[in-house]
DNA sequence: CGAGGTACCTGAGAGC
DNA sequence: TGCTCTCAGGTACCTC
Protein backbone atom coordinates (compact mmCIF):
# COMPACT_ATOMS: atom_id res chain seq x y z
CA UNK A 1 0.00 0.00 0.00
CA UNK A 2 2.18 2.74 -0.92
CA UNK A 3 2.30 5.72 0.82
CA UNK A 4 4.19 8.87 -0.09
CA UNK A 5 8.07 7.18 1.01
CA UNK A 6 7.32 4.57 -1.51
CA UNK A 7 6.37 6.13 -4.08
CA UNK A 8 9.22 8.87 -3.77
CA UNK A 9 11.33 5.70 -3.95
CA UNK A 10 9.99 5.00 -7.18
CA UNK A 11 10.07 8.13 -8.30
CA UNK A 12 13.99 8.29 -7.80
CA UNK A 13 14.13 4.83 -9.59
CA UNK A 14 12.18 6.09 -12.47
CA UNK A 15 14.42 9.40 -12.24
CA UNK A 16 17.35 7.14 -12.86
CA UNK A 17 16.05 4.55 -15.55
CA UNK A 18 13.62 6.50 -17.60
CA UNK A 19 14.27 10.00 -17.74
CA UNK A 20 15.80 10.92 -21.61
CA UNK A 21 13.83 7.43 -22.73
CA UNK A 22 11.59 7.70 -25.69
CA UNK A 23 8.58 5.78 -25.78
CA UNK A 24 8.48 3.50 -28.92
CA UNK A 25 5.61 1.54 -28.05
CA UNK A 26 2.62 1.24 -25.49
CA UNK A 27 0.33 -2.20 -24.76
CA UNK A 28 -2.66 -1.33 -22.62
CA UNK A 29 -3.73 -4.97 -21.69
CA UNK A 30 -6.51 -4.08 -19.46
CA UNK A 31 -8.82 -0.86 -19.52
CA UNK A 32 -9.44 -0.21 -16.09
CA UNK A 33 -5.71 1.56 -15.53
CA UNK A 34 -6.31 3.78 -18.03
CA UNK A 35 -10.22 4.43 -16.96
CA UNK A 36 -8.91 8.14 -16.37
CA UNK A 37 -7.44 8.74 -19.57
CA UNK A 38 -9.82 10.55 -22.15
CA UNK A 39 -10.65 8.80 -24.82
CA UNK A 40 -9.03 5.12 -23.36
CA UNK A 41 -6.56 2.84 -24.55
CA UNK A 42 -5.97 3.93 -27.89
CA UNK A 43 -6.03 7.61 -27.43
CA UNK A 44 -3.70 6.97 -24.32
CA UNK A 45 -1.35 4.29 -26.27
CA UNK A 46 -1.28 7.15 -29.04
CA UNK A 47 -0.73 10.06 -26.67
CA UNK A 48 2.27 8.44 -25.53
CA UNK A 49 4.03 6.69 -28.11
CA UNK A 50 7.19 8.46 -30.04
CA UNK A 51 6.94 11.40 -26.71
CA UNK A 52 10.38 11.11 -24.78
CA UNK A 53 10.20 11.75 -20.47
CA UNK A 54 11.94 14.42 -19.53
CA UNK A 55 11.50 14.67 -15.70
CA UNK A 56 10.29 12.72 -12.75
CA UNK A 57 8.02 14.66 -10.74
CA UNK A 58 5.58 13.58 -7.62
CA UNK A 59 3.23 15.22 -4.77
CA UNK A 60 1.95 13.36 -2.50
CA UNK A 61 1.17 9.60 -3.42
CA UNK A 62 0.64 11.21 -7.20
CA UNK A 63 4.01 10.74 -9.91
CA UNK A 64 3.94 12.10 -13.18
CA UNK A 65 6.13 11.38 -15.92
CA UNK A 66 6.66 15.48 -17.60
CA UNK A 67 7.02 14.64 -21.65
CA UNK A 68 8.49 16.80 -24.23
CA UNK A 69 6.84 18.79 -26.50
CA UNK A 70 7.59 16.70 -29.51
CA UNK A 71 5.43 17.81 -32.87
CA UNK A 72 5.93 14.81 -34.28
CA UNK A 73 3.47 13.26 -31.41
CA UNK A 74 -0.49 13.35 -31.26
CA UNK A 75 -0.67 16.26 -28.68
CA UNK A 76 -3.49 15.42 -25.72
CA UNK A 77 -6.45 17.59 -25.21
CA UNK A 78 -8.60 17.45 -22.52
CA UNK A 79 -11.21 16.24 -24.68
CA UNK A 80 -11.77 13.81 -27.46
CA UNK A 81 -10.54 16.20 -29.90
CA UNK A 82 -7.03 15.88 -29.12
CA UNK A 83 -5.81 17.56 -32.62
CA UNK A 84 -7.94 20.47 -33.21
CA UNK A 85 -7.26 21.87 -29.74
CA UNK A 86 -3.53 21.86 -30.69
CA UNK A 87 -3.83 23.73 -33.53
CA UNK A 88 -6.20 26.24 -31.71
CA UNK A 89 -3.29 27.42 -30.01
CA UNK A 90 -1.86 30.47 -30.69
CA UNK A 91 1.23 30.21 -31.79
CA UNK A 92 2.94 32.79 -29.09
CA UNK A 93 1.45 30.55 -26.03
CA UNK A 94 3.86 27.10 -26.29
CA UNK A 95 1.23 25.08 -24.01
CA UNK A 96 2.83 23.73 -20.89
CA UNK A 97 4.49 20.04 -21.88
CA UNK A 98 1.93 17.28 -21.11
CA UNK A 99 2.82 14.17 -18.48
CA UNK A 100 2.70 10.73 -17.94
CA UNK A 101 0.52 10.90 -14.09
CA UNK A 102 0.43 7.76 -12.14
CA UNK A 103 -1.15 6.62 -8.83
CA UNK A 104 -0.24 3.42 -7.39
CA UNK A 105 -3.17 3.14 -5.59
CA UNK A 106 -3.33 0.04 -2.99
CA UNK A 107 -1.33 -2.32 -4.93
CA UNK A 108 0.47 -0.68 -8.13
CA UNK A 109 4.11 -1.38 -9.46
CA UNK A 110 6.00 0.43 -11.69
CA UNK A 111 8.76 -1.93 -12.96
CA UNK A 112 11.64 -1.12 -14.93
CA UNK A 113 12.68 -4.47 -16.95
CA UNK A 114 13.93 -6.19 -19.92
CA UNK A 115 11.08 -6.95 -22.64
CA UNK A 116 11.63 -10.16 -22.71
CA UNK A 117 11.65 -10.96 -18.97
CA UNK A 118 7.93 -13.13 -18.56
CA UNK A 119 4.99 -11.18 -18.28
CA UNK A 120 3.78 -10.05 -14.19
CA UNK A 121 0.99 -11.75 -13.26
CA UNK A 122 -1.10 -8.55 -12.66
CA UNK A 123 0.65 -6.37 -15.72
CA UNK A 124 -1.85 -4.22 -17.53
CA UNK A 125 0.53 -1.69 -18.98
CA UNK A 126 3.81 -1.88 -21.08
CA UNK A 127 5.57 0.92 -22.03
CA UNK A 128 8.30 0.00 -24.80
CA UNK A 129 11.18 2.39 -24.43
CA UNK A 130 14.22 2.82 -26.57
CA UNK A 131 16.53 1.50 -24.12
CA UNK A 132 17.47 -2.10 -23.20
CA UNK A 133 14.20 -2.13 -20.89
CA UNK A 134 10.71 -1.42 -20.83
CA UNK A 135 8.61 0.13 -18.25
CA UNK A 136 5.56 -1.87 -16.91
CA UNK A 137 2.51 -0.73 -14.70
CA UNK A 138 1.41 -4.04 -12.76
CA UNK A 139 -1.48 -3.40 -10.30
CA UNK A 140 -3.65 -6.41 -9.15
CA UNK A 141 -6.54 -4.56 -7.46
CA UNK A 142 -6.43 -2.02 -10.39
CA UNK A 143 -7.14 1.37 -8.03
CA UNK A 144 -4.15 2.70 -9.23
CA UNK A 145 -4.54 3.99 -13.30
CA UNK A 146 -1.86 5.86 -15.75
CA UNK A 147 -3.42 8.61 -18.25
CA UNK A 148 -1.75 11.61 -20.30
CA UNK A 149 -2.16 14.82 -18.38
CA UNK A 150 -2.84 17.73 -21.34
CA UNK A 151 -0.42 20.50 -20.09
CA UNK A 152 0.59 18.84 -16.66
CA UNK A 153 4.47 18.65 -16.94
CA UNK A 154 4.21 21.59 -14.15
CA UNK A 155 1.22 20.41 -12.07
CA UNK A 156 -1.37 17.76 -13.46
CA UNK A 157 -4.49 19.32 -13.31
CA UNK A 158 -6.45 16.81 -12.58
CA UNK A 159 -4.48 16.99 -9.32
CA UNK A 160 -4.67 20.28 -8.83
CA UNK A 161 -6.89 19.66 -5.85
CA UNK A 162 -4.40 17.67 -3.92
CA UNK A 163 -2.28 19.51 -1.00
CA UNK A 164 1.53 19.66 -1.18
CA UNK A 165 3.23 17.40 0.48
CA UNK A 166 5.05 17.58 4.13
CA UNK A 167 8.28 16.59 2.53
CA UNK A 168 7.45 19.58 -0.19
CA UNK A 169 9.53 22.26 0.52
CA UNK A 170 6.91 24.51 -0.36
CA UNK A 171 4.30 22.79 2.04
CA UNK A 172 3.43 25.87 4.58
CA UNK A 173 3.06 24.75 7.97
CA UNK A 174 1.78 27.76 9.77
CA UNK A 175 -1.30 27.66 7.17
CA UNK A 176 -1.84 23.80 7.58
CA UNK A 177 -1.83 23.75 11.31
CA UNK A 178 -4.37 26.82 10.89
CA UNK A 179 -6.64 24.54 8.59
CA UNK A 180 -6.22 21.78 10.71
CA UNK A 181 -7.64 22.93 13.55
CA UNK A 182 -10.50 24.83 12.15
CA UNK A 183 -12.15 21.54 11.22
CA UNK A 184 -14.43 19.81 13.34
CA UNK A 185 -13.44 16.07 12.06
CA UNK A 186 -11.55 13.54 13.73
CA UNK A 187 -7.73 14.13 13.26
CA UNK A 188 -7.17 10.70 11.56
CA UNK A 189 -9.74 11.49 9.03
CA UNK A 190 -7.97 15.10 8.63
CA UNK A 191 -4.31 13.55 8.16
CA UNK A 192 -5.75 11.13 5.42
CA UNK A 193 -7.71 14.05 3.51
CA UNK A 194 -5.32 14.28 0.18
CA UNK A 195 -6.64 18.23 0.18
CA UNK A 196 -4.83 19.33 3.35
CA UNK A 197 -2.56 17.41 3.21
CA UNK A 198 -0.91 15.00 0.62
CA UNK A 199 0.74 11.73 1.08
CA UNK A 200 -0.38 9.95 4.19
CA UNK A 201 -2.37 6.79 4.20
CA UNK A 202 -3.73 4.62 7.22
CA UNK A 203 -0.55 2.90 7.85
CA UNK A 204 1.43 6.32 8.36
CA UNK A 205 -1.54 8.12 9.68
CA UNK A 206 -1.68 5.53 12.92
CA UNK A 207 2.16 5.55 12.88
CA UNK A 208 2.19 9.52 13.23
CA UNK A 209 -1.08 9.54 16.04
CA UNK A 210 0.63 6.73 17.83
CA UNK A 211 4.00 8.95 18.31
CA UNK A 212 1.96 11.71 19.20
CA UNK A 213 0.02 10.43 22.06
CA UNK A 214 -3.24 11.39 20.03
CA UNK A 215 -6.29 9.03 19.29
CA UNK A 216 -7.56 9.75 15.67
CA UNK A 217 -11.09 10.56 16.62
CA UNK A 218 -9.92 13.72 18.72
CA UNK A 219 -11.62 16.72 17.02
CA UNK A 220 -8.90 18.41 15.69
CA UNK A 221 -10.17 21.58 16.38
CA UNK A 222 -9.41 20.71 20.17
CA UNK A 223 -6.16 19.94 19.56
CA UNK A 224 -3.74 23.13 21.25
CA UNK A 225 -1.47 24.32 18.54
CA UNK A 226 1.34 22.86 19.88
CA UNK A 227 -0.20 19.08 19.67
CA UNK A 228 -1.15 20.08 15.93
CA UNK A 229 2.58 21.47 15.48
CA UNK A 230 3.97 17.98 17.21
CA UNK A 231 1.71 15.72 15.27
CA UNK A 232 3.26 17.02 11.63
CA UNK A 233 6.75 16.90 13.12
CA UNK A 234 5.84 13.22 13.65
CA UNK A 235 4.43 12.70 10.37
CA UNK A 236 7.73 13.61 9.16
CA UNK A 237 9.61 11.57 11.36
CA UNK A 238 7.54 8.97 9.77
CA UNK A 239 7.80 9.47 6.04
CA UNK A 240 11.73 10.44 6.28
CA UNK A 241 12.46 7.12 8.45
CA UNK A 242 10.51 5.16 5.63
CA UNK A 243 12.47 6.71 3.19
CA UNK A 244 16.00 6.24 4.34
CA UNK A 245 14.73 2.26 4.58
CA UNK A 246 13.19 2.18 1.25
CA UNK A 247 16.03 4.43 -0.72
CA UNK A 248 18.40 1.62 0.14
CA UNK A 249 17.08 -1.23 -1.69
CA UNK A 250 16.76 0.06 -4.92
CA UNK A 251 19.97 -0.11 -6.49
CA UNK A 252 18.88 -2.77 -9.03
CA UNK A 253 16.91 -1.92 -12.50
CA UNK A 254 13.83 -3.54 -10.47
CA UNK A 255 11.53 -0.24 -9.30
CA UNK A 256 9.59 -1.46 -7.37
CA UNK A 257 7.00 -0.64 -4.15
CA UNK A 258 6.03 -3.78 -2.45
CA UNK A 259 8.05 -6.04 -0.45
CA UNK A 260 11.24 -4.95 -1.53
CA UNK A 261 10.63 -1.76 -0.28
CA UNK A 262 11.57 -2.14 3.09
CA UNK A 263 7.91 -1.22 3.85
CA UNK A 264 6.86 -4.38 5.37
CA UNK A 265 9.90 -4.27 7.63
CA UNK A 266 9.63 -1.26 8.92
CA UNK A 267 9.50 -1.39 12.36
CA UNK A 268 6.07 -0.29 13.37
CA UNK A 269 5.00 0.86 16.81
CA UNK A 270 0.67 0.65 16.08
CA UNK A 271 -0.49 -0.49 13.06
CA UNK A 272 -1.31 -4.29 12.33
CA UNK A 273 -0.53 -4.95 15.78
CA UNK A 274 -3.48 -5.82 17.67
CA UNK A 275 -3.25 -7.22 20.80
CA UNK A 276 0.48 -6.93 20.86
CA UNK A 277 2.00 -4.85 23.49
CA UNK A 278 2.74 -1.41 23.15
CA UNK A 279 6.15 -0.62 22.79
CA UNK A 280 5.99 2.72 25.17
CA UNK A 281 3.29 1.13 28.39
CA UNK A 282 2.57 -2.50 27.41
CA UNK A 283 -0.76 -2.12 27.16
CA UNK A 284 -2.84 -4.09 24.33
CA UNK A 285 -2.68 -2.21 20.50
CA UNK A 286 -6.31 -2.18 19.90
CA UNK A 287 -8.24 -2.21 16.37
CA UNK A 288 -11.43 -0.20 15.55
CA UNK A 289 -13.08 -0.32 12.45
CA UNK A 290 -12.84 3.06 10.81
CA UNK A 291 -13.88 4.15 7.42
CA UNK A 292 -14.34 0.88 6.32
CA UNK A 293 -10.43 0.16 7.00
CA UNK A 294 -9.48 -0.27 10.77
CA UNK A 295 -6.94 1.72 13.23
CA UNK A 296 -4.44 0.52 15.41
CA UNK A 297 -3.91 2.81 18.46
CA UNK A 298 -2.70 2.46 22.07
CA UNK A 299 -5.72 2.77 24.34
CA UNK A 300 -3.68 4.29 27.19
CA UNK A 301 -1.17 6.53 25.08
CA UNK A 302 -4.11 7.32 23.29
CA UNK A 303 -6.92 8.26 24.98
CA UNK A 304 -10.10 8.16 23.08
CA UNK A 305 -11.61 11.83 23.32
CA UNK A 306 -14.92 12.41 25.18
CA UNK A 307 -17.66 12.52 23.49
CA UNK A 308 -18.41 16.01 22.35
CA UNK A 309 -20.81 18.33 24.32
CA UNK A 310 -24.23 18.17 22.52
CA UNK A 311 -25.11 22.09 22.24
C1' DC B 1 -18.45 24.87 2.40
C1' DG B 2 -17.63 20.46 5.76
C1' DA B 3 -18.88 15.85 7.57
C1' DG B 4 -19.40 11.31 6.82
C1' DG B 5 -20.67 7.29 4.12
C1' DT B 6 -19.95 4.07 0.12
C1' DA B 7 -18.47 1.94 -4.49
C1' DC B 8 -14.81 0.40 -6.90
C1' DC B 9 -11.49 -4.00 -7.41
C1' DT B 10 -8.98 -8.73 -6.71
C1' DG B 11 -6.96 -12.38 -4.18
C1' DA B 12 -5.49 -14.34 0.25
C1' DG B 13 -7.08 -16.65 3.97
C1' DA B 14 -10.60 -18.32 7.25
C1' DG B 15 -14.37 -21.24 8.19
C1' DC B 16 -17.29 -24.93 7.11
C1' DT C 1 -12.01 -30.31 -2.16
C1' DG C 2 -14.58 -26.35 -2.94
C1' DC C 3 -17.68 -23.12 -1.60
C1' DT C 4 -18.76 -18.53 0.73
C1' DC C 5 -17.43 -14.84 3.43
C1' DT C 6 -14.30 -11.21 5.15
C1' DC C 7 -10.67 -8.17 4.70
C1' DA C 8 -7.11 -5.07 2.71
C1' DG C 9 -7.62 0.68 1.46
C1' DG C 10 -6.94 5.41 -1.83
C1' DT C 11 -9.90 8.00 -4.25
C1' DA C 12 -14.03 9.87 -6.41
C1' DC C 13 -18.47 10.70 -5.69
C1' DC C 14 -22.62 10.96 -3.18
C1' DT C 15 -25.96 12.94 0.37
C1' DC C 16 -27.00 15.85 4.08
Amino acid sequence: MPELPEVEVVRAGLERHVTGATITSVAVLHDRPVRRHPGGATSFAAALTGRKVVGTRRRGKYLWLPLDNSDDAERVSGGDSGQQAARATPPDTLPAGDALLVHLGMSGQLLVQPPHAPAERHLRVRIGLDRAWELRFVDQRMFGGLSVSAGGADLPPEIAHIARDPLDPLFDDTEFVARLRRRTAGVKRLLLDQGLISGIGNIYADEALWRSGLHGERPADRLTRAQAIELLRHVREVMVEALDQGGTSFDSLYVNVNGESGYFDRALHAYGREDAPCDRCGTAIRRVAFMNRSSYFCPRCQPAPRRRRVV
